[in-house]
RNA sequence: GCCCACUUGGCGGAAUAGGUAGACGCAAGGGACUUAAAAUCCCUUGUCCGUAAGGACGUCCCGGUUCGAGUCCGGGAGUGGGCACCA
């Protein structure tokens, strides 16, 4: 390559390397090695037809980090493939009338060349999808696991109704209670459901986050809340006899965390979705009403929790269990059903969303709680305090309350003590076409049974008209629905509900280990490979898929699949990529590349109308602030756009995409391509002891050995921005050499230092490191297959430190001091100056603060 | 509304464990090279006062702990992510 010395031609360059890799199976996992293991997995994407920046940055942050393991001299497993099934193939069945699989499949194949031109070090050959018809068998087999294991079971769930498409409408398809294309009112319904038990290891998943040393603390804590522990207690309030209805038994059981407060209560609350009050709902029409009117909000936690606090009451009492009062019981739109009972009772003067709901209703606020902190008298107050007009209880804290009150409870046999968690089973049910078929048959016989194994997988079927708005179309199929049970021949429906796509993404990194086996997971691979040492992935998966592949980890596990608990050792979540945003003079949003700038005004380039620069935001197709990679890769070549994805930003934090950037990488990259096309220095044979004589020559090699510690050290702790910034400040030295009169020594200790540095900086631009590695000389061997430089820190010693001379914690100046003196001996060596004499002049030193090598601090 | 983060020059950011704030870049200004431009190279660049030496201020806001706070604690503002059928 590149013959012609006075261009770099990236897109060649890039081509030219990526099929060297290609053919020399560089990028290829052997299971059998003398080598460590190391399993780097980025998300899997979605196939939406183009890779995004979004793509860009987390797969050039996982292929750093692969590359440079490799380096390390680990046996990296780098896998990628395709997260295929969901909706938005049916949307483009839907509106352009192409066939989901054709769809997708035509996406990955972009994609995946999309991918490839970024040189990324894949393992291709361990691609797998998940609608591909061997991995919906895989998953079908795990499924049938799972049932037989009592993990899944059906339940009544509701969901989103468009009654005009006759279908179910995911939560973001449902806009203001409308549905996003009909725009017609979302109505709820019952459905019957798939589960899968993920409460029976609620306890787990929560305990076993404290083994996830290398996850980030927030996504833990997240998950944590989630999860959300608490321990409290349930207590049965009885209905007051002349309210007794048949239909219903003669108590309402409520779960509180806050029993201590008990004597507090005014009002007991049911959700609109609470067994009783759909019973009354029957008969009172005002009930019914006010159902109807929260119908569409039940679905959504956020809309409930904004929502306006109203209720509606059911003139039903309930007695207090110790002072028997009678306390009305309401229907309010705020208590959630999926958690604790359904029920709560209303402590208004302790709990914030219970006191605007008195005040509303005129209901009485008792306080019962008297705060420890005497200025927090405001009401509601919701902290823990000594407890007031609560007959037995006064006097005790509430801590003391909870249990006394608990026991008392449980003498009466009205309650006993309860932890409940937030989380709830998980739904894997849709009623959606595209999506792995459920291997369930429901016999005339009544019997739910799994299709037998011979008969998977369970395919969809192909003939299938999108452009009808009559619903699920595997329900409304004229024959797919049908067939027999094999055992017994009895006729049989089969299940037409799919599953939901987090279940294809629960497993997949089990099944990367060994894509092609008979079986769904390889027991003896996935104890070697898993749990996954660095998984890389966005913030916004933080609870969800995270929750989800735990808890299949676990259950897998549970059933004697393999060893291991936790899917992911180690969790790295970037940021978004985001950019500025345009709009004209009417508000429609402007490309980025449409827009020009002079003096600091922007304009339309084809208009040269007036554009308006807004905040930078997430990229979205929406508002138009989207830079394509396919462009940037085509302008600048792969190298410059992961180099930039790389400099800018910490990987964590948001990364904001400029032109100026790019540019800057690309800038910085030539000038660097420029440098080793201008050196003779092919033949130079470098030897890591030589005596060198030069000053400047000894200094290059301390140099080099502190940047390959420094290097090293940023990117084992992630910070690759860091790592860019000591590249830079590397080559700055070595930029400096005059190259034209280079000879001898020079030579040695600059083909030592550039040959560390092209290694350093591989991961980050394999292509171009793989050039210049020629240019300097190595005909034979790729960059890829280097060993990471080890520094050697003999050379890094340092015999002199600065140490800042502080007043009362002012800076005032610096010293050179010997390394390491002990707090006496900087004491001495420093007390005797002139200079810090002067500074406390007649003044009595009230303290001297020593931190050796650092800190002289006197207090006057 | 609830949970979780983030906020440092004109801009992106750096600052092991509470110890020299602003590394490395971008942009800008000045200069060199060029017939000219582009590219490239060199210099300057937190703010304010000062001719200078130097001084004061300064890490979203208010308060606290400390000899010393970007870093720790309490309160607040703004921005972003999640809230269970988007992936």
């Amino acid at each position: 390559m590149n013959e012609n010395k006075s261009q770099y031609h990236a897109n060649a360059v890039e081509k030219y390397w990526q099929d060297i890799w290609d053919k020399k199976g560089c990028f290829l996992t052997k299971n059998q090695t003398t080598k460590k293991n190391y399993y780097v997995l980025e998300m899997f994407p979605y196939p939406s037809g183009r890779i995004h920046m979004g793509h860009v940055r987390v797969y050039t942050l996982g292929d750093v980090l692969a590359r440079y393991k490799r380096a390390c001299g680990f046996n990296v497993l780098h896998p990628m493939g395709w997260d295929a099934f969901g909706m938005p193939a049916e949307n483009a069945a839907f509106e352009n009338n192409i066939h989901p699989r054709d769809w997708t499949n035509k996406n990955i194949k972009n994609m995946k060349d999309q991918l490839k031109s970024m040189g990324i070090s894949y393992d291709w050959t361990k691609e797998i999808s998940t609608c591909d018809p061997e991995y919906i068998k895989q998953q079908q087999k795990l499924f049938i696991k799972f049932f037989k294991a009592k993990l899944l079971y059906k339940k009544e769930a509701w969901a989103n109704w468009d009654p005009i498409e006759n279908t179910v409408l995911a939560n973001e398809q449902v806009i203001d209670g409308k549905g996003w294309r009909s725009g017609v009112k979302i109505e709820r319904k019952l459905l019957s459901q798939w589960f899968l038990s993920i409460t029976k290891f609620s306890n787990d998943l929560l305990t076993d986050l404290e083994s996830l040393k290398n996850w980030p603390e927030n996504v833990k804590t997240m998950q944590k809340n989630w999860i959300g522990k608490s321990v409290g207690a349930e207590i049965s309030f009885q209905i007051t006899k002349e309210n007794l209805i048949e239909s219903y038994k003669n108590s309402i059981l409520v779960y509180t965390t806050r029993p201590d407060t008990i004597f507090g209560t005014s009002f007991i609350a049911l959700a609109p979705d609470h067994q009783l009050s759909d019973i009354l709902s029957k008969s009172n029409n005002g009930i019914k009403e006010f159902i109807k009117k929260w119908e569409s909000t039940f679905a959504n936690e956020e809309m409930i929790e904004k929502a306006p606090k109203e209720g509606v009451f059911t003139n039903m009492y309930v007695k207090h269990p110790f002072t028997e009062k009678k306390i009305p019981i309401y229907i309010a739109n705020y208590v959630l059903s999926t958690y604790g009972t359904g029920a709560i009772f209303g402590v208004p003067a302790h709990d914030e969303r219970d006191f605007v709901f008195a005040k509303k209703y005129d209901l009485p606020i008792i306080k019962v709680v008297d705060p420890e902190d005497s200025a927090a008298q405001d009401l509601p107050y919701t902290g823990a305090g000594t407890l007031i007009n609560s007959e037995f209880l006064n006097n005790k804290n509430s801590l003391e309350a909870k249990s006394i009150i608990i026991s008392k409870l449980k003498e009466i046999n009205l309650g006993e003590k309860k932890t409940k968690y937030r989380l709830r089973d998980w739904c894997a049910s849709r009623q959606r076409y595209w999506g792995c078929p459920i291997p369930i048959i429901y016999r005339e016989d009544g019997e739910v049974i799994p299709v037998d194994e011979s008969d998977l997988p369970v395919l969809l079927p192909d003939d299938v008209d999108f452009s009808k708005k009559n619903g699920n179309p595997l329900n409304n199929h004229a024959t797919w629905k049908y067939t027999t049970c094999k055992k017994t021949g009895l006729k049989a429906v089969r299940e037409t509900d799919t599953l939901d796509t987090f279940f294809d993404s629960s497993w997949y990194f089990i099944r990367f280990v060994d894509p092609f086996n008979k079986n769904p997971i390889n027991k003896k691979l996935a104890e070697e490979w898993c749990p996954v040492h660095q998984y890389v992935g966005g913030i916004e998966h933080a609870v969800l898929h995270l929750l989800y592949s735990r808890f299949f980890t676990k259950a897998l596990s549970s059933l004697g699949e393999f060893k291991f608990k936790e899917p992911f050792k180690g969790l790295f979540c970037q940021g978004m990529v985001c950019h500025k945003t345009y709009q004209d003079s009417e508000n429609n949003w402007v490309y980025p590349e449409e827009v020009i700038t002079k003096n600091a005004n922007f304009f339309h380039k084809d208009t040269g109308n007036k554009v308006k620069e807004l905040r930078s935001e997430k990229m979205s197709k929406s508002k138009k602030n989207i830079v394509d990679p396919v462009n940037i890769i085509q302008k600048y070549g792969a190298d410059t756009a992961r180099f930039f994805m790389l400099s800018d930003s910490p990987p964590e934090r948001k990364l904001e995409w400029t032109s100026s950037g790019i540019d800057g990488s690309n800038k910085y990259l030539l000038k660097v391509w420029r440098f080793f096309n201008n050196l003779q220095l092919n033949d130079i044979i470098f030897y890591e002891n030589y005596k060198y004589e030069k000053e400047k020559n000894k200094n290059l090699i301390e140099k080099t050995h502190f940047y390959i510690d420094k290097i090293t050290k940023s990117l084992d702790n992630f910070q690759y921005n860091v790592a860019v910034a000591q590249i830079r400040e590397f080559s700055n030295i070595f930029f400096s050499f005059d190259i034209d009169n280079i000879k001898n020594e020079d030579s040695i200790a600059l083909k030592f230092s550039l040959t560390k540095w092209i290694i350093l900086i591989s991961p980050m631009v394999p292509h171009l490191a793989e050039e210049l590695w020629k240019v300097l000389g190595y005909k034979d061997t790729l960059v890829s297959e280097q060993n990471w430089p080890i520094a050697n820190l003999d050379y890094i010693k340092i015999t002199n430190v600065n140490i800042v001379v502080q007043i009362n914690g002012k800076k005032k100046f610096v010293y050179e001091i010997p390394k390491d003196l002990s707090v006496e001996e900087t004491k001495e060596f420093l007390s005797k100056k002139e200079a810090i004499k002067a500074l406390i002049k007649e003044k009595e030193i009230k303290k001297i603060i020593v931190i050796p090598n650092k800190i002289f601090s006197l207090v006057i």
